[in-house]
RNA sequence: GGAGGGGUGGCCGAGCGGUCAAUGGCAGCAGACUGUAAAUCUGCCGACUUCGCGUCUACGAAGGUUCGAAUCCUUCCCCCUCCA
């Protein structure tokens, strides 16, 4: 029985789930989602989580499963993953990854520093501590605990901080120990990994296009039903490209122009971070420049040669 | 016509005689990345450059004061508010 999985990796907008759809439309394949903000369940527009009608051509899985008020992490996420994926082989299908989130997918592939879960509350209140205690007493008292973790952190990284803290406080064990030494559990199977590199001017246009798209497409009122349950400001999922600058929008504080424009800017320097993880985290099994062909081809191509 | 306020690097916006090529923010470019990752953080960011605390051009324009001005004075050109 072939246990490869296909992965699709690349930045927002580089038509990694077109890809997909199609690659598993012809190999009778699950598409699984392996992107953070996509499994959460408020922004299926905003984070362009495959519609409906694409749903209905082929198995998606792990697409808005999330609710907004919990959060996800990269060993959470590569849970979900590897039941999702042994699900589908179970069903005889062909499971074929498919997001932009680096960290998430090197944890399902390589593997993580084995740490227990911590208590909820404790990241928010090392958050208030170090806001309370200012960053140069938080880092100092981490110090005591922790120096290996400290002489890694650049002074102002607040959440690399805060999860220091807030594992030793859980733990009574330094995060960097914990690490040490522990790369985590490589994964039982076998991955061919396909990286999209568009071309920057081509991406840039199609983020563009694909945020006006979304903008009539009916975001306004996606964010706006989001927006008036007066969420946690605290949740991750509300940090989706374009939620922050539409709530301020909401009120009052930008223009729908300017929300615009800033959530179009956002997206793309955001991909630009994606195409640095990607260039030096990764190294994919093939490279396929989405600005002239799909990818299809090369795909299948990657495909008969793991398999062979 | 009269009274005020203002014109600063791609944009916003500090500076108000020297230590100013000029705080800061944004945008831009490059980078980091072991559990919030669509996150978090770092460097560069006038031109030239052997990349050096080097040279040059710069704070609406033109003059002037001064050892020295983005900062003071004069005139001019724009912009905004208010009174007519």
């Amino acid at each position: 029985m072939d246990q490869t999985v296909i992965v699709i990796a690349g930045p927002t907008g580089s038509g990694k789930s077109a890809l997909a759809l199609a690659f598993a439309e012809r190999h009778r394949g699950t598409v699984i989602n392996a992107d953070a903000m996509q499994t959460y369940d408020a922004f299926p527009i905003l984070t362009a989580q495959p519609t409906p009608a694409e749903r209905s051509r082929v198995p998606h899985a792990l697409y808005g499963v999330l609710p907004l008020s919990e959060t996800l992490s990269a060993a959470r996420w590569r849970a979900l993953a590897d039941v999702e994926i042994e699900r589908c082989l179970a069903a005889g299908r062909a499971p074929i990854l498919c997001g932009g989130s680096g960290l998430y997918l090197r944890t399902l592939m390589q593997g993580i520093a084995t740490i227990p879960d911590t208590p909820t509350g404790l990241r928010e209140q090392a958050n208030a501590e170090w806001m309370s205690l200012g960053a140069e007493a938080f880092r100092a008292r981490l110090a005591e605990k922790d120096p290996a973790i400290v002489a890694r952190l650049k002074p102002a990284d607040r959440q690399r901080h805060v999860r220091a803290w807030e594992v030793w406080l859980a733990t009574g064990r330094p995060l960097s120990a914990w690490q040490a030494g522990d790369e985590g559990e490589p994964s039982r199977w076998r991955f061919a990994t396909v990286l999209l590199v568009p071309e920057r001017g081509w991406l840039r246009d199609r983020i563009e296009k694909r945020f006006d798209a979304m903008l009539t497409g009916g975001v306004l009122a996606e964010v706006r039903s989001v927006f008036d349950r007066a969420p946690d400001p605290r949740w991750p999922g509300l940090k989706a490209h374009g939620a922050p600058e539409l709530f301020a929008h909401f009120r009052g504080e930008l223009s729908l122009e300017d929300a615009r424009r800033i959530g179009i800017d956002h997206t793309r320097q955001y991909a630009k971070r994606q195409m640095t993880w990607f260039r030096h985290q990764m190294t994919p099994d093939v490279v396929v420049d989405p600005t002239s062909d799909l990818g299809l081809e090369q795909t299948e191509k990657l495909l008969t040669k793991t398999e062979a």
